[in-house]
DNA sequence: AGAGGTTACGGGCAGCGTAAGGATC
DNA sequence: GATCCTTACGCTGCCCGTAACCTCT
């Protein structure tokens, strides 16, 4: 019948490459699927699928099918979504977040999405950006809040915010109230994000060139741990400009002024959500996640934590 | 349930204003309607008419249902009009036709969309482009064939043709074989199309520039009448160039080189059609048209009639 | 033998039509 | 009372799940 029912089953079936999987995706049996698709090729008269062992492969027909499917089904969610009254719209996001994000504006984004959608449920999964991609990318979490954008097909990315990297230390460090050279910087551990991150590249490369050797890194994964560490006076921390708001609104840190302060990298985030017809409320969290961004900026408040 | 059932009710019944109206046009029951209704209604836990003696009225929801209702019918549509086998397409268009059409490749046309569109029903309404333009805005006529463009809400014009007017006359006539003057061919009557259509005025009106009096003319709704009168030496016919192909191709017509040939106004044809969500039948009509009209010039045949 | 898809069959429910019941002019 | 919509109710047909069967590795 082309219904919307049926574009569905049949996008899934495309999608992931079979029928069992799509039944399991939705849901539903099997057979059910089958008899769905059937009764899809016998409207069109035509074969949409060739099943294989290895999986059932798109035909020309059905490729075409499909790039209609998508269209119908993004369109339908979009009604949905604005349609719909918000307060009933149920489901499922994971959530991939980098920890910078967590130590900002992230619950201010989690009271958002639960005041608009009570009835969502959101899991968080807390990671480096590039772990985030690639969970992004194989659907195990429908938005990440990372350093994007992901250049990847069918990748979304939303700006969200830009944080600049700067050099923090604890008043006992005993560094001087001016713009220090890197040479001075040097003198003590850089404590900084995990060898794996872009910022942690980024800043290897340009302390490489001014330096003659390498610079003491203590590379460390877990920003609250960099945070703890630059506080006991281990060495200078260098992090988002926001993730240390509170430790330097107490006094506990202090920013440190380096010559190379305008040659920092920026750390620029997105919300990155995978272009599926279905799952539009990823769009809504990662539009959310855009405009708590923004309104947190703006209050230039420095929030808890 | 937002289906494309429920959207297409909707949508017939905010268009024509009434769920007696809606239901007739789609064959069902008057109750079918507002139950499909009152679902919607439920889904979207809003009201989305306001019933009303006049007719139905939409709501602010409503207005806003009915955008994606449009897009969402009209999305289906190219996808069956695309995917499904055409030969399979079933319906009737309701074609409305200006006469010069008629005596050049409307029956290259209909061959046409019978042999791709067999089970398609087409009626066929002859009628000068004025009553063809209320025709179709009314919604009488699903695809007319007239001199266009349309300017209407929602209408598309696809252009089809452009023929220039010229004057030919019976060899008995005596007109002299080179560029005549407006007065050389003033002396004899004007027969053309009638008081209502477009190149009536548009001739008129260079016509009455140029001649102390109005010259004398017989206009005629019918362009065979026209032919006819030419061919019995009545006076001078002025139509499209393309409408006596065959007359002047059996020497039975000569054409009348004119001093203001080059000023003659040009009949520029549209085939045009109401943007509807559903009949995606007459699109596919008037591209048909569009090409049987080029291919026709292409091979400058004298079509039969 | 096991994974993946098809065929066969029965039950539940959505959606339609018929018929009767308001509401508003 | 005429028109338009809603409510009530029974029926049909679709769609799903269960279960058995097919096919290929």
């Amino acid at each position: 019948m082309l219904d919307l029912r049926s574009l569905e089953v049949f996008y899934w079936v495309a999608t992931l490459s079979g029928f069992r999987r799509a039944a399991e995706k939705l849901h539903m049996t099997q057979p059910a699927v089958s008899a769905r698709i059937a009764q899809l090729e016998e409207a069109l008269d035509c074969r949409l699928l060739d099943r294989s062992k290895a999986g059932a492969v798109l035909t020309a027909k059905g490729i075409e099918l499909l790039g209609y499917a998508e269209r119908m089904l993004k369109l339908h969610s979009e009604m949905v979504m604005a349609l719909g009254p918000a307060s009933g719209v149920r489901g499922t996001v994971r959530l991939g977040v980098s920890e910078t994000i967590v130590h900002t504006w992230l619950s201010d984004l989690l009271k958002k999405i639960h005041a608009i959608y009570p009835k969502v449920t959101i899991e968080i999964e807390v990671d480096v950006s590039g772990v985030l991609r690639d969970q992004l990318v194989s659907g195990e979490v429908d938005v990440a809040l990372l350093l994007g954008p992901i250049s990847a097909p069918r990748i979304k990315n939303l700006p969200i915010c830009d944080y600049p990297l700067r050099c923090f230390a604890s008043p006992a460090l005993g560094l001087p109230d001016r713009v220090v050279t890197a040479a001075e910087l040097l003198a003590h551990p850089i404590i900084t994000y995990s060898r794996v991150t872009r910022p942690y590249l980024e800043l290897m490369e340009r302390l490489a060139s001014g330096s003659a050797r390498g610079p003491r890194v203590f590379a460390n994964s877990s920003l609250s741990s960099i945070v703890r560490m630059t506080l006991d006076g281990i060495g200078v921390g260098v992090v988002a400009e926001v993730a240390i708001r509170e430790e330097r609104h107490s006094g506990r840190l202090r920013l440190v002024r380096t010559e190379f302060d305008t040659d920092m990298p920026r750390l620029s985030y997105t919300a990155s959500t995978m272009d599926r017809p279905d799952n539009l409320l990823a769009s809504a969290v990662a539009a959310l996640a855009q405009s708590t961004a923004a309104a947190w900026e703006r209050e230039a408040a420095p929030g808890p934590t």
